[in-house]
DNA sequence: AGAATATATAGATAATTGTCAATACGTTAA
DNA sequence: TTAACGTATTGACAATTATCTATATATTCT
């Protein structure tokens, strides 16, 4: 697993104001003005997050004329899942306990 | 949702330490000392990660004597695993695009 | 009791992140 | 071609986080 960039795929979802954008996403696609609405944060701040979100690959962008459509990347979330899933194997495995400090 | 508490389970994943304590712990329980010797931190930092991945929920701690035995908590990877579940919902919904952007 | 071991805490510092005001850029409308 | 609108960038600052050294605490062994 490549640590760096898993962990940049996980900081879409640890903060609260990104969450907040991703549950407003999950109605569909949205533009920055319309989240911006929504959400007690200044148009920069709502910019900074949108391109965690976009670099993390949980939301893709989509421009039209002056607006930048966003939505919530469903593969990347398929993805993210897989990931934790992996992170998730071998736990229930006998003999896996810490033997050599006993 | 609660964004404050789901963006702290989040967190034990966006550190790539984490993230490879995290895949030490796959094999299954572990004690501080036998993580401590696959990384390359000191131990005062791997006791400052325990902390938040103990934190966030996805590791559990079992005091044994001296040990300390960690391990990856079943139930809290299901909870992730379902907010993010939550997350992708509603996606594929026909008229969710932003209507009022045109 | 004293030494050794495993872990946690305190305090300091550096790095990263979140936030805002100001401004720039690109697009559309008048 | 201005003006207005939506978004991005810059620069500053505050808050949070990651890291270390030094030290404290708890447990076990001799």
């Amino acid at each position: 697993m490549d640590y760096k960039k898993t962990a940049t795929m996980f900081k879409a979802f640890c903060d609260e104001n990104r969450l907040q954008i991703l549950s407003l996403l999950q109605s569909g696609e949205k533009c920055g003005c319309k989240l911006l609405e929504e959400m007690q944060i200044t148009q920069p701040t709502l910019s900074h997050h949108m391109k965690v979100l976009c670099d993390s690959g949980v939301v893709k962008g989509r421009k039209e004329g002056k607006w930048m459509h966003y939505s919530i990347s469903e593969e990347e979330m398929d993805a993210v899942a897989e990931t934790l899933n992996e992170l998730k194997q071998n736990m229930e495995k006998e003999g896996n306990s810490c033997e050599s400090c006993r």
